[in-house]
DNA sequence: TACCGTATTATGTATAGACATAATAACTGT
DNA sequence: ACAGTTATTATGTCTATACATAATACGGTA
């Protein structure tokens, strides 16, 4: 006599999506019903429910109900690790150099701008042009910058942000190209991202990964 | 005497995070604790660190309690809305056009292979070259491709499917130089789906983006 | 018919209590 | 000192109940 957990309802409700016993636009019986026919409590179902909801599987609306999605809005969440344990994850050894730094001013704030080029055994793996704000950057000594790359010090001194990041394709540079030691394909991946500390733009990265790079995510 | 939610523990722990109170790594009292101070029950506690767990703020582990996340792993969540409707998110015109059609064998299974292009205001907006399984484009009648894209009638008639997802840049081929009207950079952003229903192979997808073309998150 | 207030409904959330479970710490006898 | 057992702890989950809230349906009145 074991109890119905919150996974079993979510096996259950996905099964019949599957089996087309709840059709896309359908509506699925309510949560009581649904805790009746189950042996459950109300509560039980509610968080199976809320979970799929927010997987885009099902949509749900007080006194309207819930239903099959009928676009399922395909969400796909991507792991973005800090460089140096994307680099390490495949059993590579790590290291970076810092090409240039130099003081500028980004949207009337004054920042540091900071190229790094992130090596994988050695190899050329991603080049990355970083702003920082002063007010952040102040914190960062100079020693740091020699052991710990700006973004590892930024994510494990700065815990919380929001921010943007974008993804794009656009032709190596003729520094890019030098750098990646690239001839004729020259596509590149760009990943842009904002940082905010409530407002505030702490820092701005723009990535770009050689040629045959993949960004890559279960769904 | 407003009750306590645990939408405002979620912003109460945060907000001792962004301060610093609670540091990278840093063990923070138990639920039971929480609760008691923050003058709630524990299950309300619970739900707001289990979230911000999901979320990659905290990590939690039994008996060892919970922390600030030491390399919080962002976790970038992209919305892949089928084409016509982020056409038309846009405020244009969507439609589409079909180039090819035939029959294909991809890992010794029979399918259709079909290149699309799909167009905003009727100007070349993306490049699809997909690949569906014959079992499942048997339900898919000729008559349907003239109105739908096959995407769409996937997604409204394969409800629930798992899938790999990836990024990555190249450089456009001679058909998509043509396509996209592309003379000098040749970037292309391409986007590789492939969907499975229980083990087996269902659709593969290629799209390519022109140049320019970007694809956005919030954090 | 058109409008507006009220009743109904399904989801959303909070609570107190209970038990389950993983991980660690404390204890035991050899 | 060691291995094996037991106790402790914090999170994980389920239950039953209560009330909140958004969205709709249902009336009645003008």
């Amino acid at each position: 006599m074991n109890r119905v957990t919150y996974q079993d309802i979510q096996r259950d409700v996905l099964d019949r999506i599957k089996s087309r016993e709840w059709e896309p636009g359908d509506l699925i019986p309510n949560e009581e019903t649904l805790a009746d026919t189950l042996g459950c409590a109300r509560a039980t179902v509610n968080r199976a429910l809320r979970e799929l909801a927010q997987a885009g599987i099902i949509d749900r609306k007080r006194k309207g109900g819930t239903r099959v999605s009928i676009s399922p809005i395909r969400k796909a969440l991507f792991d973005i690790p800090i460089i140096r344990k994307e680099i390490e994850n495949k059993g590579n050894k790590y290291s970076f150099e810092i090409l240039s730094e130099k003081k500028t001013r980004l949207n009337k704030i004054d920042g540091l701008s900071v190229e790094t080029i992130h090596k994988s055994n050695d190899f050329p793996y991603a080049f990355e042009q970083r702003w920082v704000s002063l007010k952040i950057a102040s914190g960062l000594k100079k020693l740091d910058l020699k052991t710990i790359s700006i973004n590892e010090w930024l994510v494990a001194n700065i815990p919380i942000s929001t921010g943007t990041i974008s993804f794009c394709a656009e032709s190596a540079s003729e520094k890019e190209r030098k750098l990646f030691n690239i001839s004729s394909n020259n596509a590149l991946l760009i990943v842009n991202r904002e940082t905010f500390i409530t407002e505030d733009l702490v820092t701005k990265v723009r990535l770009s990964y050689p040629p045959g790079h993949k960004i890559k995510t279960i769904l």
